[in-house]
This record gives C-alpha cells, structure tokens and sequence, in this order.
DNA sequence: TAACGTATACTTTTT
DNA sequence: GTATACGTTA
C-alpha cells in the first residue's frame, strides 16, 4: 500500500478508512471528505489485498455519486470497472435481475418504466376498468402503489378497512397484473422484485452472502425502509420477520455478515417526502449491533461563520443524532442579508453583487443561486437575462426524458419487447398514420377480453375501419424486428429513427431541428454506450430508463449556477445566494402543518447554508409574484435562528418606497393599514397585513405572523403597532 | 381525427 | 404565470 494514500486524512477520516470487517456507521457532516473517505476505503481494502474486486459492493442514490466514486477508485488502481459492483440501488438491483431473470420471475426483455411511464399505465389502467379517475386520481394511486412497494408489501399483504382502501388495493392488484402481461418494471419494482428474489432463493442468496464481504452505502439517511430491508438481506443479517416465517434460514453467525460501512448525516436527510426513512439510522445501529460510529465534523469547505450559522439553526431541530461542524479557517466574511422590497428588486440585487463578485474575479461557474421552489427562478432569470449574465438552469427536461427521444426508444422497444403497451400505444400513431381514438379503444377491448397486450390483439386484426392502417404498423415493427439481427446498437436506432418516419415527421415540423438534433444524438449515445458496455438493445433501454441523462443546459460556458436547494446537495461555491428566505416560501407552506415537516425544511436550509465556501447571501422579497396573483410576506424563521452577530443587514431600516403596484380594490381604509404594512402584535410578534375587511371601527384584519401564523384579527381589541 | 380553446392546479425529486 | 389536460369544433 503506497503511504500517500492514507496521508492527509485527519484522524477520524483515518479511523474510518482502515477500519476493520466491522459493521460501522460514519456521520459525516457537510464537506468533512465523505466521498474521499468512501474511495479512500473502497481503494485500501484493496489494495491491502483484503478482498477481492468481487468482494465489494458500494451503492449510491445517484448515478452522479456512482460514477464519481468509480473515477476515483479507478484513478488509484488499475480496475476492472465491471467487476466492481459499484452503482445506484436501482442499477445493482437491474444488474442482479439482468443476471437471474428467469429466477426472478421475469421475461429476459423486460422493460423499466420511469414515473412518466408508469403514470400512463395507471392511467389507461383505469380507463380499460371503467374507473371514475376523479374519485381515484391516478398521481394518487401511484403513489399508494410506490408506497407499498417500498415498504415491501405485495397488494397481498396490504390492509384494506373501507371500500375505498379496497379498491386501491384491488386497483395495485390490477397494475401488478397489466405490468406482467407487458413485461415492464416500475422504479420500486426493480428494488421489490431483487429483494424478494434474494429473499426465497436461498442459494442465490448465499452465493451473494459469500460474495460481498464489504459493503459500503453513500448518503445513507436517505434510504427507504425497502432499500434497508435489501441492504440487511444481501449483508445476511436477513429479516427476523421472514426467519420466523421460516421463509429463511436461521440467523447466519454474525461474524458472516458482510462489514455494511454506512456513510450519512441525518442533518442533510431532506428527502422524507418521497420514502427517505432516517429511522434506518437507528435501526441500522440496533439491526447490526453496531459499536464503531465514527463522526466526521472537520468541514473542509467553509469559513467559520457561514459553519456557526449552520450550527445554530440546525441545533433548533430535536431528536439529531448530535454533530457540530468545526474548521480551521478564519471566520470570514459575516453572511449578508438584504431584504428587497419585491422579487424584481431582489433579483436586481443578485445581478449587482454577482456583477462585483465577478469583477473580485470570482468565475460565474463559482456561484449560485439557490431558491425553495423553481417557480422563483424566472424573475431571476429575467434578471440575468436583461443583465447579459450567461447562467445555466438546473432542473429541466433531461436528455432522456424529450419527446422525441422518447418516441424512438418507444420503436426500440418495441423491437425488443411488441408486448410493451405503454411503447405501442405512444407511438403507433405517432407521426400520425390515421390511427385514432376509437381504435384503439376497439384494439384495447380486443386484448383485455383475451388477456393478451394491445400488440396481439393489432397482430389478430378485427381493428375495423382502420385494419389496414393498424395491419401496416404491425408490418413496420415486425420490418425491423426482422432487421435487427447483426446491427450495431447505433445503426438499429438510425434504423427505428427512419423506418418510422420519426425523422421524416420532424424535418416537416417548423420547431422540428432541435429535435433532429437531439435525434442524431440518440445515434451517438448508442455508439458511446456499446463501447462503454455491450451491443444490447435491453441493457440500452434500462441505461435509459435508469439514468435519464444530465439535468442541466450545454455546459462549457462559464455561467452563474441556479437552482432549487434540493438540487445543490452534494455541491459546493464560492459565493451562494440564498433567495426567498421569506415565511411561506422558505419553510414552504405546505410544511407547516408537523413539526416534522418543519424540521425538514429547517434541515434543507443547513443544506443550502453549508453549499457555501466564502461569501453566502441571504435574501428576501416583501412581495412576490406567485400564481399569478403578489404575495405579501415576512422574513423567514430561519433567519431569526441565525445569531445577529453574525449576518449583516446590506439594508436594515431600509423602507419599502416602491411598495409594488396593485390595484385598490377597496376604499382607502381609515385605520391608516395598507397591505404589506408590517404590524406588532403583543402575543405573536411582528407580522404584515395581508388583507383587510371594512373601514371602519368593526374592521378587521388579516395579519401573516409567519410563525404564529396567519390570522384575523379585529382591530377594535387587537392592538397593532404600526411598525416603520 | 386533429386542432384549438378554455379550465385547472401548483414544494422539493432520483431512480 | 405557465404547463397541462380535457372538451369542443372544423
């Protein structure tokens, strides 16, 4: 083992990477070497030849950590990349699938559907089973049939009370059978089926258990309670449930079990809304027996005040497993705060400062702009727009998930798979070749009375008026099922691109030449992937389906980076704009009702403070366009969590002159209370008026007080203070 | 069958 | 304010 590899590690990152077979759990605070210490471990074990490349497994929640991780592995020892399980839970679980499909219970072709995918598949679900989608909203259902699956139950094992739950449960019932008859797989599914494959096969299971003595986990407080169950499993600490079911073999000794390295921060677990359960944590702990917990909290990337502003607002967050970032930095710079009076002055504020931090010669690509919500960030981009600021957007359509891109990964699919309702249904009349509604519907009745997919029922004919529009589809698909014997990957695509008149459709469209474009480039990534891994249409498709591609513009372009604070996690700037700090926004709204929903937004606003390496800003709009209609609202919680020795007003007592224009609906009042004036109240503090009803002594008015809320009050009792 | 217009809703998001 | 979804009309 070369020495360096180990130098300039502190000693708690040390301790971790060299860390025995011992199940371990490692909190590592925002910017402590987290992904160093990952590789750093993953390349020492190695190295030190205490396991063999096939002997680790380390997963990860986004194909972004995934690669990265295996690009520093890679660059300390020459590695075989694909003897390395190193990859996102969906991607292993694919692999694991791909290798045992037959044991799994699957056809060697099947097909994953993204979200978008498997929301038109309830959709059409219901509309072939006649159900009212008013009184059962497919997002709904989708959801309750995510949520099963990731907590690991079949409809089987779903609870139903009254007729509602039911049939939701009738409804998931129904989904699992159309998914099996067309051979596709949802996101859930992949991890459910891979579980429940390791589960009742117990040489495959032990053929895994041997295999994987190490396994190392990224952002660990982000799994669902699925994910743990799959970890636990492929560990061999097995699932006591299912060892009492006798569905598995007594408790294997632990000193079996593989070393399970976990690696998270519950103080950056921001993702409860979509299944994350930082409960594993403690489970994981208990599950494992777990002694060696290890806590990073040298952070490595800011200065000490941006660190004490984190500190202290996350520390108003109960039940944290207890952690305190430190550095060896200077305090720097005090973190500005500037409170605009709309979100057009705001945005005028971010252009001013990006516009000095630039001439310091800060690069644009050094900064961002971070915000709660996306619909924040036209204003700013307007803003940037008008001031000739290049700037990239994150968060918008991705390579994979464009329509036309969509469409020839239909035909594609269909080569691979005629079965997949989803594929024929979105592309058989698409260019249009005058198959309509009431054909499919007609096609549609035809394959469920015979329990067969849309494609046999098209194949038997019977599709009436239009039979021989539908006869000349079948044609077409099985033209180039017949061809695709000896192409190349990329020539198939060029094949399904021209054979459908995709690009014939596209040259005739007057937008159409971004999408050729994007086309052309489809023929590409099929060539750069075949080099990357193999020349299959199926291993194509699920890379596809799995990694959609980046989220953000055409890089190269030195530009100012923005984008929601969700999607800043795991980056980090020089300078960070932290806009919308305002009640309602920033927690948002919609968070207030549990003090857990709170506390998450508390968490995402450490995440968004601890981006920052230098210089942070915080600012707020007194009124905001939203919906359409302007918004009046306070500062942000959060800010008052924040000591005051640390931030400095750029414009404390500044008074809102250019209050925004809005139409006066109402007779001036007589009370001398406007909306948007700011009010002290004795019990629940400073709030603004928002709205107001009557004149005169009966008034009454209706005040957000942020914290304590928004409230009618009758001014005749309450007793404002009209604050400025 | 397709295009056009009006109604509706809408935090955050990876796979 | 904007995207999307559905219903109506040519």
């Amino acid at each position: 083992m070369s020495s360096s590899l180990l130098s300039g590690l502190n000693p708690e990152q040390l301790a971790a990477v060299t860390l025995p077979a011992v199940p371990a759990l490692i909190l590592a605070g925002a910017g402590s070497g987290k992904t160093r210490v990952l590789t750093t471990r993953i390349v020492w074990l190695l190295s030190t030849g205490q396991v063999s490349q096939h002997g680790i497994l380390a997963v990860t929640f986004t194909n972004k950590a995934a690669k990265e991780m295996l690009t520093r592995v890679s660059a300390q020892l020459p590695i075989n990349a694909r003897s390395l399980w190193i990859g996102t839970f969906h991607g292993l679980c694919n692999r694991m699938l791909r290798l045992h499909w037959r044991d799994a219970g699957l056809p060697e072709a099947f097909q994953i559907m993204d979200t978008a995918d498997q929301l038109s598949a309830i959709k059409r679900l219901l509309k072939a089973l006649n159900i009212d989608d008013e009184k059962y909203p497919p997002r709904e259902l989708m959801y309750y049939i995510n949520a099963n699956k990731e907590e690991g139950r079949r409809p089987a094992e779903v609870e139903a009370w009254d007729q509602h739950s039911q049939q939701m449960k009738q409804l998931y019932d129904e989904y699992e059978r159309q998914c099996r008859r067309e051979g596709v797989v949802d996101f859930a599914e992949l991890l459910l089926r891979c579980y429940e494959l390791l589960r009742d096969n117990a040489a495959l299971r032990s053929h895994y258990h041997a295999r994987f003595r190490y396994i190392l986990v990224d952002e660990f407080q982000d799994t669902n309670r699925l994910q743990y169950k799959w970890l636990k499993l492929l560990a061999g600490k097995g699932d006591p449930l299912d060892r009492l079911l006798g569905k598995q073999p007594a408790a294997t000794a632990s000193d079996e079990a593989a070393a399970v390295f976990a690696v998270g921060d519950d103080d950056q677990s921001i993702y409860a809304f979509r299944g994350a359960n930082v409960g594993n944590m403690a489970d994981f702990q208990r599950d494992f027996a777990v002694e060696t917990v290890i806590k990073l909290e040298q952070n490595y990337r800011s200065h000490g005040n941006i660190l004490d502003a984190a500190n202290a607002l996350i520390a108003h967050n109960r039940g944290r497993l207890g952690k305190n970032l430190w550095t060896s930095e200077s305090a720097g710079d005090p973190i500005r705060v500037y409170e605009a009076a709309s979100d057009f002055e705001e945005a005028s504020f971010v252009v001013d400062e990006v516009r000095n931090l630039q001439r310091e010669g800060t690069p644009l690509a050094d900064m961002a702009v971070l915000y709660r919500s996306n619909a924040q960030s036209r204003v700013i981009e307007h803003a940037l727009f008008q001031a000739g600021l290049p700037y990239r957007v994150y968060g918008g359509l991705r390579f994979f998930e464009r329509q036309e891109i969509k469409h020839a990964l239909a035909y594609l699919r269909l080569i691979a798979n005629p079965d997949d309702d989803n594929a024929l249904l979105r592309v058989i009349n698409f260019p249009v070749r005058g198959i309509g509604n009431r054909t499919l519907e007609i096609l549609g009745e035809s394959a469920r009375g015979s329990g067969t997919s849309i494609w046999q029922a098209a194949c038997s004919g019977g599709a009436g008026r239009s039979a021989a529009a539908v006869a000349r589809f079948v044609q077409l698909i099985e033209g180039m099922r017949a061809q695709q014997d000896g192409l190349q990957l990329a020539e198939l695509v060029q094949l399904a691109i021209e054979q459908s008149g995709l690009i014939e459709h596209y040259r005739n469209e007057k937008e159409g030449q971004e999408r050729l474009e994007n086309l052309d480039q489809l023929i590409s990534a099929a060539a750069v992937f075949v080099q990357e891994n193999e020349n299959d249409v199926n291993a194509f498709l699920a890379h596809a389906s799995l990694e959609a591609g980046d989220h953000e513009a055409a890089p190269g372009q030195d530009a100012l980076q923005l984008m929601s604070v969700h999607a800043s996690k795991g980056l980090e700037f020089h300078a960070v704009f932290l806009t919308g700090i305002e009640e309602g926004l920033f927690p948002h709204d919609n968070s207030l009702n549990s003090p857990e929903g709170l506390e998450e937004e508390r968490r995402l606003a450490y995440v968004a403070i601890t981006r920052a390496r230098r210089k942070l800003y915080l600012s707020l709009a007194q009124s905001r366009m939203l919906h359409g209609q302007t918004r009046f609202s306070i500062a942000s919680r959060f800010l008052s969590e924040i000591p005051e020795d640390l931030l400095k007003w750029l414009n404390r007592g500044y008074a809102p002159s250019a209050m925004p224009a809005r139409k006066i609906e109402k007779a001036a009042p007589e009370h001398g209370l406007r909306v948007g004036c700011t009010v002290e109240h004795a019990k629940f503090g400073q709030g603004v008026v928002v709205d107001y009803d009557g004149t005169g002594p009966g008034a009454n008015v209706q005040v957000n007080f942020g914290a304590a809320g928004l409230k009618w009050l009758a001014l005749e009792y309450a007793k404002l203070k009209l604050v400025q």
